[in-house]
RNA sequence: GUCCCCAUCGUCUAGAGGCCCAGGACCCUAGCCUUUCACGCUAGUAACGGGGGUUCGAAUCCCCCUGGGGACGCCA
Protein backbone atom coordinates (compact mmCIF):
# COMPACT_ATOMS: atom_id res chain seq x y z
CA UNK A 1 0.00 0.00 0.00
CA UNK A 2 1.14 3.51 -0.89
CA UNK A 3 2.13 5.79 2.30
CA UNK A 4 -0.41 8.61 2.40
CA UNK A 5 0.88 11.50 4.54
CA UNK A 6 -1.08 14.69 5.08
CA UNK A 7 0.20 18.16 6.93
CA UNK A 8 -2.75 19.61 8.43
CA UNK A 9 -2.89 23.08 9.56
CA UNK A 10 -5.16 25.85 11.01
CA UNK A 11 -4.86 28.94 9.50
CA UNK A 12 -4.95 30.48 12.60
CA UNK A 13 -1.14 32.23 12.18
CA UNK A 14 1.67 31.88 10.06
CA UNK A 15 3.19 28.71 9.13
CA UNK A 16 5.58 28.76 12.46
CA UNK A 17 9.07 26.56 12.52
CA UNK A 18 7.55 23.55 14.46
CA UNK A 19 4.55 23.24 11.96
CA UNK A 20 7.07 23.27 9.49
CA UNK A 21 8.98 20.58 10.93
CA UNK A 22 6.50 18.68 11.10
CA UNK A 23 5.56 19.47 7.57
CA UNK A 24 9.26 18.82 6.95
CA UNK A 25 9.04 15.34 8.35
CA UNK A 26 5.67 14.21 6.16
CA UNK A 27 6.96 15.47 3.10
CA UNK A 28 10.14 13.35 3.58
CA UNK A 29 8.34 9.93 4.75
CA UNK A 30 5.68 10.46 1.68
CA UNK A 31 8.97 11.10 -0.86
CA UNK A 32 11.01 8.80 0.89
CA UNK A 33 8.59 6.11 0.27
CA UNK A 34 7.34 7.57 -3.08
CA UNK A 35 3.99 8.17 -1.55
CA UNK A 36 1.72 10.88 -1.41
CA UNK A 37 1.81 13.88 0.31
CA UNK A 38 -1.36 15.60 0.97
CA UNK A 39 -2.07 19.04 2.10
CA UNK A 40 -5.38 20.09 3.72
CA UNK A 41 -6.33 23.25 5.30
CA UNK A 42 -8.01 22.96 8.52
CA UNK A 43 -10.46 25.81 8.87
CA UNK A 44 -13.31 24.93 10.50
CA UNK A 45 -12.76 27.24 13.14
CA UNK A 46 -14.77 29.98 11.35
CA UNK A 47 -13.83 32.63 13.99
CA UNK A 48 -10.11 32.25 14.18
CA UNK A 49 -9.49 31.55 10.24
CA UNK A 50 -8.09 34.16 7.61
CA UNK A 51 -7.30 33.94 4.57
CA UNK A 52 -3.98 35.68 5.04
CA UNK A 53 -2.91 33.05 7.32
CA UNK A 54 -3.82 29.95 4.41
CA UNK A 55 -1.92 32.14 2.00
CA UNK A 56 1.48 32.44 4.61
CA UNK A 57 0.79 28.73 5.23
CA UNK A 58 1.20 28.00 0.96
CA UNK A 59 3.61 30.75 1.03
CA UNK A 60 5.54 29.37 3.50
CA UNK A 61 5.54 25.67 2.21
CA UNK A 62 6.11 26.67 -1.38
CA UNK A 63 9.50 29.04 -0.16
CA UNK A 64 10.29 25.55 2.15
CA UNK A 65 9.80 23.55 -1.26
CA UNK A 66 7.63 21.31 0.60
CA UNK A 67 5.59 20.54 -2.31
CA UNK A 68 2.19 18.48 -2.07
CA UNK A 69 0.44 15.72 -4.37
CA UNK A 70 -3.01 16.05 -3.33
CA UNK A 71 -4.70 19.55 -2.21
CA UNK A 72 -4.48 21.58 -0.09
CA UNK A 73 -8.55 20.95 0.78
CA UNK A 74 -10.55 23.05 3.08
CA UNK A 75 -12.29 21.44 5.68
CA UNK A 76 -14.69 24.51 5.48
CA UNK A 77 -15.38 22.94 1.48
CA UNK A 78 -16.93 19.92 3.37
CA UNK A 79 -19.53 20.43 5.74
CA UNK A 80 -21.93 18.47 3.80
CA UNK A 81 -19.77 15.26 3.81
CA UNK A 82 -19.27 15.82 7.81
CA UNK A 83 -22.84 16.81 8.31
CA UNK A 84 -23.61 13.14 6.30
CA UNK A 85 -21.68 11.31 8.45
CA UNK A 86 -22.69 12.87 11.80
CA UNK A 87 -26.58 11.77 10.49
CA UNK A 88 -25.02 8.45 10.08
CA UNK A 89 -23.55 7.93 13.36
CA UNK A 90 -26.55 9.22 14.64
CA UNK A 91 -28.84 6.64 13.03
CA UNK A 92 -26.37 3.93 13.85
CA UNK A 93 -26.75 5.39 17.52
CA UNK A 94 -23.40 5.72 18.09
CA UNK A 95 -23.79 9.52 18.60
CA UNK A 96 -26.60 11.42 20.30
CA UNK A 97 -27.51 15.06 20.60
CA UNK A 98 -27.13 16.80 24.15
CA UNK A 99 -29.06 19.81 25.50
CA UNK A 100 -25.94 20.29 28.84
CA UNK A 101 -26.14 24.04 28.77
CA UNK A 102 -22.65 25.64 28.77
CA UNK A 103 -23.20 26.72 32.25
CA UNK A 104 -23.80 23.13 33.52
CA UNK A 105 -20.51 22.01 32.04
CA UNK A 106 -18.72 24.64 33.53
CA UNK A 107 -20.03 23.81 36.92
CA UNK A 108 -19.52 20.09 36.35
CA UNK A 109 -15.98 21.02 35.45
CA UNK A 110 -15.31 23.00 38.40
CA UNK A 111 -17.09 19.89 40.59
CA UNK A 112 -15.00 17.18 39.00
CA UNK A 113 -11.47 19.58 39.24
CA UNK A 114 -12.26 20.40 42.87
CA UNK A 115 -13.08 16.79 43.73
CA UNK A 116 -9.38 15.88 42.16
CA UNK A 117 -11.52 14.24 39.01
CA UNK A 118 -10.55 14.48 35.84
CA UNK A 119 -12.70 16.78 34.07
CA UNK A 120 -15.23 14.81 31.78
CA UNK A 121 -18.67 15.05 30.50
CA UNK A 122 -20.83 12.77 32.84
CA UNK A 123 -23.11 11.53 29.93
CA UNK A 124 -26.31 12.81 31.32
CA UNK A 125 -27.80 12.89 28.39
CA UNK A 126 -26.08 9.84 26.97
CA UNK A 127 -29.52 7.67 27.67
CA UNK A 128 -31.62 10.21 25.83
CA UNK A 129 -32.46 13.18 27.52
CA UNK A 130 -35.89 15.65 27.07
CA UNK A 131 -35.25 18.23 24.17
CA UNK A 132 -34.80 21.68 25.56
CA UNK A 133 -37.44 23.84 24.13
CA UNK A 134 -35.74 26.60 21.84
CA UNK A 135 -32.07 25.11 22.29
CA UNK A 136 -30.24 23.95 19.44
CA UNK A 137 -28.65 20.50 21.06
CA UNK A 138 -24.98 19.70 20.28
CA UNK A 139 -23.98 16.04 18.74
CA UNK A 140 -21.81 13.95 20.61
CA UNK A 141 -19.82 10.88 20.13
CA UNK A 142 -21.04 7.55 22.18
CA UNK A 143 -17.31 6.56 23.45
CA UNK A 144 -16.94 3.39 24.86
CA UNK A 145 -17.29 2.93 27.92
CA UNK A 146 -14.88 0.30 29.09
CA UNK A 147 -11.86 -1.19 27.65
CA UNK A 148 -8.99 0.74 26.40
CA UNK A 149 -7.26 1.80 23.24
CA UNK A 150 -4.08 0.64 22.47
CA UNK A 151 -1.93 1.58 19.84
CA UNK A 152 1.27 1.64 18.14
CA UNK A 153 3.04 5.01 17.84
CA UNK A 154 5.82 4.72 15.11
CA UNK A 155 7.78 7.31 17.43
CA UNK A 156 6.42 6.57 20.60
CA UNK A 157 5.95 3.18 20.91
CA UNK A 158 3.16 1.64 22.37
CA UNK A 159 0.47 3.93 24.17
CA UNK A 160 -2.61 3.07 26.12
CA UNK A 161 -5.19 4.75 27.71
CA UNK A 162 -8.24 3.61 29.06
CA UNK A 163 -11.70 4.26 27.82
CA UNK A 164 -12.61 5.67 31.50
CA UNK A 165 -9.69 8.44 30.61
CA UNK A 166 -12.35 9.49 28.20
CA UNK A 167 -16.03 11.26 27.70
CA UNK A 168 -18.62 11.80 24.96
CA UNK A 169 -16.88 14.53 23.13
CA UNK A 170 -19.01 17.03 20.99
CA UNK A 171 -18.69 16.09 16.63
CA UNK A 172 -21.21 19.20 15.74
CA UNK A 173 -21.81 22.52 17.33
CA UNK A 174 -25.55 23.33 18.05
CA UNK A 175 -25.52 25.37 14.47
CA UNK A 176 -23.87 22.01 13.41
CA UNK A 177 -20.71 22.97 12.42
CA UNK A 178 -18.16 20.08 13.29
CA UNK A 179 -15.43 19.69 15.01
CA UNK A 180 -11.63 18.80 15.51
CA UNK A 181 -11.37 15.41 16.82
CA UNK A 182 -14.50 14.54 14.11
CA UNK A 183 -13.15 16.24 10.93
CA UNK A 184 -10.03 14.60 10.64
CA UNK A 185 -10.93 11.15 11.16
CA UNK A 186 -13.78 11.92 8.40
CA UNK A 187 -11.07 13.48 6.05
CA UNK A 188 -7.89 11.00 6.63
CA UNK A 189 -10.74 8.46 5.59
CA UNK A 190 -12.03 10.20 2.92
CA UNK A 191 -8.64 10.89 1.88
CA UNK A 192 -6.87 7.21 2.41
CA UNK A 193 -4.33 8.77 4.57
CA UNK A 194 -1.99 5.88 5.89
CA UNK A 195 -0.25 7.79 8.73
CA UNK A 196 -0.68 10.37 10.29
CA UNK A 197 2.52 12.83 11.53
CA UNK A 198 2.02 15.56 13.72
CA UNK A 199 2.80 16.92 17.15
CA UNK A 200 2.67 14.79 19.85
CA UNK A 201 0.16 17.85 21.65
CA UNK A 202 -1.99 15.45 19.71
CA UNK A 203 -1.38 11.90 21.58
CA UNK A 204 -4.46 12.30 24.43
CA UNK A 205 -6.21 12.97 21.22
CA UNK A 206 -5.96 9.83 19.51
CA UNK A 207 -7.31 7.43 21.34
CA UNK A 208 -10.71 9.37 21.14
CA UNK A 209 -9.78 9.38 17.19
CA UNK A 210 -9.22 5.81 16.88
CA UNK A 211 -12.50 5.29 18.43
CA UNK A 212 -14.35 6.71 15.88
CA UNK A 213 -12.60 5.50 13.43
CA UNK A 214 -14.32 1.77 14.75
CA UNK A 215 -17.58 3.74 14.87
CA UNK A 216 -16.99 4.30 11.08
CA UNK A 217 -16.11 0.57 10.41
CA UNK A 218 -12.86 2.13 9.17
CA UNK A 219 -8.87 1.03 10.01
CA UNK A 220 -6.92 3.49 11.70
CA UNK A 221 -3.79 4.95 10.21
CA UNK A 222 -0.59 4.47 11.58
CA UNK A 223 0.33 7.19 14.10
CA UNK A 224 3.39 9.06 14.61
CA UNK A 225 3.74 11.40 17.18
CA UNK A 226 6.98 14.58 17.09
CA UNK A 227 7.72 16.10 19.69
CA UNK A 228 7.41 19.73 19.70
CA UNK A 229 10.13 22.40 19.66
CA UNK A 230 11.03 24.74 22.15
CA UNK A 231 12.31 28.22 22.44
CA UNK A 232 15.78 28.52 23.24
CA UNK A 233 15.35 29.01 27.05
CA UNK A 234 13.08 25.71 27.05
CA UNK A 235 9.87 26.31 26.64
CA UNK A 236 7.17 25.82 24.15
CA UNK A 237 7.97 27.57 21.18
CA UNK A 238 6.12 31.05 20.52
CA UNK A 239 6.22 34.84 19.64
CA UNK A 240 7.91 36.00 22.32
CA UNK A 241 11.29 34.15 21.04
CA UNK A 242 11.61 36.25 18.28
CA UNK A 243 11.26 34.94 14.69
CA UNK A 244 8.63 31.68 15.04
CA UNK A 245 7.41 32.53 11.44
CA UNK A 246 9.09 30.35 8.31
CA UNK A 247 8.76 33.18 6.45
CA UNK A 248 10.49 35.96 8.77
CA UNK A 249 13.64 33.68 8.40
CA UNK A 250 13.28 34.39 4.80
CA UNK A 251 13.21 38.08 5.38
CA UNK A 252 15.90 37.43 7.94
CA UNK A 253 17.85 36.26 5.46
CA UNK A 254 18.26 32.45 5.44
CA UNK A 255 18.21 30.04 2.97
CA UNK A 256 14.98 27.39 2.92
CA UNK A 257 17.88 24.64 2.81
CA UNK A 258 19.50 26.07 5.71
CA UNK A 259 16.04 26.26 7.71
CA UNK A 260 15.18 22.31 6.62
CA UNK A 261 18.31 20.94 7.50
CA UNK A 262 18.32 23.05 11.13
CA UNK A 263 14.58 21.70 11.14
CA UNK A 264 15.18 18.28 10.35
CA UNK A 265 18.01 17.64 13.10
CA UNK A 266 15.51 18.50 15.80
CA UNK A 267 14.98 15.15 16.86
CA UNK A 268 16.09 13.36 13.90
CA UNK A 269 19.82 12.22 13.16
CA UNK A 270 21.92 10.46 10.98
CA UNK A 271 25.16 9.01 12.28
CA UNK A 272 27.43 11.92 12.90
CA UNK A 273 25.86 13.99 9.71
CA UNK A 274 25.50 17.24 10.46
CA UNK A 275 24.48 18.89 6.97
CA UNK A 276 21.86 17.37 5.01
CA UNK A 277 20.97 18.28 0.90
CA UNK A 278 17.31 17.78 0.41
CA UNK A 279 18.22 14.38 -1.59
CA UNK A 280 20.09 13.50 1.21
CA UNK A 281 17.50 13.93 3.81
CA UNK A 282 14.44 12.04 1.63
CA UNK A 283 17.65 9.46 1.47
CA UNK A 284 18.03 8.44 4.82
CA UNK A 285 15.15 9.90 6.77
CA UNK A 286 13.01 7.64 8.59
CA UNK A 287 10.41 8.41 10.77
CA UNK A 288 11.01 5.77 12.80
CA UNK A 289 13.76 6.82 13.41
CA UNK A 290 12.68 10.37 14.78
CA UNK A 291 13.57 10.39 18.89
CA UNK A 292 10.65 11.06 21.67
CA UNK A 293 12.38 14.54 22.94
CA UNK A 294 11.28 17.65 22.74
CA UNK A 295 14.38 19.58 21.32
CA UNK A 296 15.44 23.70 21.65
CA UNK A 297 15.62 25.19 18.76
CA UNK A 298 19.26 26.70 18.36
CA UNK A 299 19.10 30.48 16.34
CA UNK A 300 23.27 29.70 16.44
CA UNK A 301 23.23 26.32 14.77
CA UNK A 302 21.06 27.84 12.16
CA UNK A 303 23.39 30.67 11.53
CA UNK A 304 26.74 28.09 10.68
CA UNK A 305 24.38 25.83 8.46
CA UNK A 306 22.79 29.10 6.80
CA UNK A 307 26.92 30.44 6.14
CA UNK A 308 27.53 26.56 5.25
CA UNK A 309 24.62 26.63 2.49
CA UNK A 310 25.48 30.32 1.16
CA UNK A 311 29.01 28.92 0.43
CA UNK A 312 27.95 25.50 -0.76
CA UNK A 313 25.24 26.31 -2.92
CA UNK A 314 25.65 27.42 -6.43
CA UNK A 315 26.36 31.42 -6.59
CA UNK A 316 22.96 31.71 -9.11
CA UNK A 317 20.70 29.59 -6.66
CA UNK A 318 21.95 32.29 -3.50
CA UNK A 319 21.97 34.94 -5.73
CA UNK A 320 18.22 34.27 -6.44
CA UNK A 321 17.32 34.16 -2.73
CA UNK A 322 19.99 37.45 -1.93
CA UNK A 323 18.20 39.49 -4.57
CA UNK A 324 14.78 40.33 -2.58
CA UNK A 325 17.39 41.62 0.09
CA UNK A 326 18.56 44.55 -2.07
CA UNK A 327 14.98 45.30 -2.63
CA UNK A 328 14.47 45.38 1.38
CA UNK A 329 17.94 47.28 2.07
CA UNK A 330 17.12 49.46 -0.86
CA UNK A 331 20.44 48.58 -2.83
CA UNK A 332 20.07 48.42 -7.18
CA UNK A 333 21.66 45.10 -8.45
CA UNK A 334 22.47 46.84 -11.42
CA UNK A 335 24.74 49.40 -9.99
CA UNK A 336 27.60 47.07 -9.30
CA UNK A 337 28.87 43.40 -9.68
CA UNK A 338 26.69 40.77 -10.80
CA UNK A 339 25.21 38.80 -7.40
CA UNK A 340 26.60 35.82 -8.67
CA UNK A 341 30.12 37.57 -8.39
CA UNK A 342 29.32 38.75 -5.15
CA UNK A 343 28.03 35.59 -3.57
CA UNK A 344 31.32 34.16 -4.26
CA UNK A 345 33.31 36.52 -2.26
CA UNK A 346 30.95 37.31 0.72
CA UNK A 347 29.11 34.33 1.36
CA UNK A 348 32.33 33.04 3.97
CA UNK A 349 31.89 36.63 5.47
CA UNK A 350 28.32 36.69 7.00
CA UNK A 351 25.83 34.37 8.05
CA UNK A 352 22.60 35.89 6.34
CA UNK A 353 21.47 37.23 3.18
CA UNK A 354 20.50 40.10 4.84
CA UNK A 355 24.06 40.43 5.97
CA UNK A 356 25.38 39.82 2.73
CA UNK A 357 23.42 42.80 1.15
CA UNK A 358 24.35 45.29 3.87
CA UNK A 359 28.13 44.38 4.17
CA UNK A 360 28.00 45.00 0.07
CA UNK A 361 26.58 48.60 0.17
CA UNK A 362 29.96 50.02 -0.79
CA UNK A 363 29.86 48.14 -4.26
CA UNK A 364 26.37 49.60 -5.48
CA UNK A 365 26.32 53.05 -3.82
CA UNK A 366 28.85 55.70 -2.75
CA UNK A 367 29.20 55.86 0.84
CA UNK A 368 29.55 59.26 2.68
CA UNK A 369 31.66 58.97 5.14
CA UNK A 370 34.78 57.31 6.21
CA UNK A 371 34.24 54.88 9.31
CA UNK A 372 36.01 57.57 11.77
CA UNK A 373 38.72 55.06 13.43
CA UNK A 374 39.38 53.38 10.12
CA UNK A 375 40.21 56.80 8.84
CA UNK A 376 41.53 58.15 11.90
CA UNK A 377 43.95 55.19 11.50
CA UNK A 378 44.71 54.50 7.87
CA UNK A 379 44.00 57.37 6.15
CA UNK A 380 47.10 59.59 7.22
CA UNK A 381 49.86 61.63 5.43
CA UNK A 382 51.93 58.74 5.28
CA UNK A 383 49.27 56.61 3.50
CA UNK A 384 49.10 59.17 0.76
CA UNK A 385 52.10 58.09 -1.32
CA UNK A 386 51.02 54.47 -1.75
CA UNK A 387 47.58 55.61 -2.68
CA UNK A 388 48.64 58.04 -5.07
CA UNK A 389 51.00 54.65 -6.47
CA UNK A 390 48.37 52.43 -6.59
CA UNK A 391 45.71 54.59 -8.19
CA UNK A 392 48.31 55.05 -11.26
CA UNK A 393 49.08 51.35 -11.40
CA UNK A 394 45.21 50.88 -11.45
CA UNK A 395 44.65 54.03 -13.85
CA UNK A 396 46.51 51.89 -16.93
CA UNK A 397 45.35 48.87 -15.70
CA UNK A 398 43.39 46.91 -18.68
CA UNK A 399 42.10 44.02 -17.29
CA UNK A 400 40.16 44.16 -14.47
CA UNK A 401 40.46 40.67 -12.92
CA UNK A 402 40.87 39.41 -9.17
CA UNK A 403 44.34 37.98 -10.83
CA UNK A 404 45.24 41.30 -12.34
CA UNK A 405 44.73 43.66 -9.27
CA UNK A 406 46.32 41.50 -6.69
CA UNK A 407 49.35 41.81 -9.00
CA UNK A 408 48.84 45.21 -9.17
CA UNK A 409 48.55 45.54 -5.52
CA UNK A 410 51.62 43.42 -4.39
CA UNK A 411 54.08 44.63 -7.30
CA UNK A 412 52.90 48.00 -6.12
CA UNK A 413 53.69 47.53 -2.80
CA UNK A 414 57.03 45.60 -3.94
CA UNK A 415 58.24 49.08 -5.90
CA UNK A 416 57.19 50.87 -2.68
CA UNK A 417 59.01 48.56 -0.56
CA UNK A 418 56.13 48.71 1.72
CA UNK A 419 54.51 45.94 3.81
CA UNK A 420 51.42 44.67 1.83
CA UNK A 421 49.24 46.05 4.70
CA UNK A 422 50.64 49.42 4.10
CA UNK A 423 49.11 49.54 1.19
CA UNK A 424 46.39 47.29 1.60
CA UNK A 425 44.44 48.77 4.54
CA UNK A 426 44.65 52.60 3.08
CA UNK A 427 43.21 51.00 -0.24
CA UNK A 428 40.40 49.36 1.87
CA UNK A 429 39.70 52.42 3.97
CA UNK A 430 39.40 54.41 1.06
CA UNK A 431 37.19 51.99 -1.66
CA UNK A 432 34.67 51.23 1.60
CA UNK A 433 34.65 53.77 3.95
CA UNK A 434 36.08 51.16 6.74
CA UNK A 435 38.79 48.94 8.02
CA UNK A 436 36.57 45.21 7.62
CA UNK A 437 36.32 43.79 3.42
CA UNK A 438 37.36 41.30 1.30
CA UNK A 439 41.17 40.58 0.78
CA UNK A 440 42.09 43.92 -1.02
CA UNK A 441 41.62 42.11 -4.75
CA UNK A 442 38.62 41.23 -4.57
CA UNK A 443 37.43 44.56 -3.14
CA UNK A 444 38.83 46.46 -5.63
CA UNK A 445 37.28 43.91 -8.00
CA UNK A 446 33.92 44.08 -6.86
CA UNK A 447 34.25 48.21 -6.58
CA UNK A 448 35.09 48.35 -9.86
CA UNK A 449 37.73 50.43 -11.75
CA UNK A 450 35.93 53.94 -12.62
CA UNK A 451 34.46 53.77 -8.77
CA UNK A 452 38.14 52.55 -7.46
CA UNK A 453 39.57 55.85 -9.32
CA UNK A 454 36.96 58.06 -8.17
CA UNK A 455 37.47 56.51 -4.57
CA UNK A 456 40.99 56.77 -4.32
CA UNK A 457 41.21 60.43 -5.26
CA UNK A 458 38.51 61.27 -2.50
CA UNK A 459 40.64 59.62 0.11
CA UNK A 460 43.52 61.61 -1.02
CA UNK A 461 41.58 64.95 -0.69
CA UNK A 462 40.85 63.47 2.59
CA UNK A 463 44.16 63.48 3.73
CA UNK A 464 45.25 66.44 2.13
CA UNK A 465 42.46 68.07 3.81
CA UNK A 466 43.39 66.52 7.57
CA UNK A 467 47.20 67.60 7.15
CA UNK A 468 45.81 71.34 6.40
CA UNK A 469 43.53 71.38 9.55
CA UNK A 470 46.03 70.02 11.65
CA UNK A 471 49.07 72.11 10.36
C1' G B 1 -6.09 18.32 40.46
C1' U B 2 -6.43 13.88 36.94
C1' C B 3 -4.33 11.37 32.77
C1' C B 4 -0.41 10.96 29.07
C1' C B 5 4.60 11.78 27.60
C1' C B 6 9.85 12.97 28.19
C1' A B 7 15.00 12.97 30.70
C1' U B 8 23.36 12.15 27.72
C1' C B 9 27.97 18.37 27.38
C1' G B 10 24.91 25.46 27.53
C1' U B 11 22.28 23.64 22.66
C1' C B 12 21.31 19.66 18.69
C1' U B 13 22.63 14.73 19.06
C1' A B 14 25.59 9.40 18.79
C1' G B 15 24.91 5.45 22.06
C1' A B 16 19.78 -0.24 21.13
C1' G B 17 24.46 -4.46 28.51
C1' G B 18 30.79 -4.87 27.83
C1' C B 19 33.73 -1.39 21.63
C1' C B 20 32.15 4.56 26.44
C1' C B 21 36.88 7.10 32.69
C1' A B 22 30.82 8.45 26.75
C1' G B 23 31.72 10.16 20.20
C1' G B 24 30.24 14.22 16.60
C1' A B 25 28.29 19.21 15.64
C1' C B 26 27.01 24.38 17.14
C1' C B 27 28.58 27.93 20.76
C1' C B 28 32.87 29.48 23.68
C1' U B 29 38.44 29.73 24.55
C1' A B 30 43.57 29.35 22.77
C1' G B 31 46.98 28.76 18.74
C1' C B 32 48.08 28.62 13.44
C1' C B 33 47.09 30.93 8.65
C1' U B 34 46.69 36.19 7.12
C1' U B 35 46.89 42.90 3.99
C1' U B 36 41.66 43.90 7.62
C1' C B 37 37.28 41.17 8.82
C1' A B 38 36.00 36.53 7.86
C1' C B 39 36.91 31.53 6.07
C1' G B 40 39.97 27.40 6.98
C1' C B 41 43.08 24.30 10.15
C1' U B 42 44.69 22.49 15.13
C1' A B 43 43.87 22.06 20.25
C1' G B 44 40.89 22.74 24.68
C1' U B 45 36.59 23.37 28.30
C1' A B 46 31.97 20.80 28.91
C1' A B 47 27.13 15.67 29.96
C1' C B 48 24.82 10.07 31.28
C1' G B 49 19.17 14.48 37.06
C1' G B 50 19.02 11.52 42.11
C1' G B 51 18.21 6.88 44.69
C1' G B 52 17.32 1.84 44.64
C1' G B 53 17.43 -2.79 42.10
C1' U B 54 18.64 -6.80 37.89
C1' U B 55 23.60 -8.43 36.10
C1' C B 56 30.19 -10.85 36.37
C1' G B 57 29.23 -5.94 33.98
C1' A B 58 24.34 -0.41 32.93
C1' A B 59 24.24 5.86 29.80
C1' U B 60 21.77 1.49 27.95
C1' C B 61 16.76 -3.08 31.45
C1' C B 62 13.10 -2.48 35.97
C1' C B 63 11.12 0.54 40.17
C1' C B 64 10.74 5.05 43.01
C1' C B 65 11.83 10.23 43.42
C1' U B 66 12.87 14.80 41.19
C1' G B 67 12.54 17.93 37.16
C1' G B 68 10.26 19.33 32.44
C1' G B 69 6.37 19.17 28.73
C1' G B 70 1.48 18.06 26.99
C1' A B 71 -3.79 17.00 27.33
C1' C B 72 -8.22 17.55 30.04
C1' G B 73 -13.14 23.02 25.05
C1' C B 74 -19.41 23.70 21.51
C1' C B 75 -9.84 25.55 19.59
C1' A B 76 -7.25 23.02 16.26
Amino acid sequence: MTTRTRFAPSPTGFLHVGGARTALFCWLQARKEQGVFILRIEDTDLERSTPESVQAILDGMEWLGLDHDEGPFYQTHRFDRYAEVTKELLAAGKAYPCWCSKERLEKLREEQMAAGLKPRYDGHCRGGAEPVPGVDPVIRFRNPQVGSVVFEDRVRGRIAVSNEELDDLVIARPDGSPTYNFTVVVDDIDMGVTLVIRGDDHINNTPRQINIYEALGATPPQFAHVPMILGEDGARLSKRHGAVSVLQYREMGYLPEALLNCLVRLGWSFGDQEVFSRDEMVEHFSIDDVNRKAAAFDHTKLDWLNQHWMKTLPAGRVATELRPQFEAAGLDPAKGPALEDLVGVQAERVNTLKAMAEASRPYYEDFADFDPDAAKKHLRPVAAEPLQAIRDTLAGLAAWTPEALDAAVRETAERLEVNMGKIAQPLRVALTGSGMSPSIDLTLWLVGQERALARIDSALGFIAERAAQQR
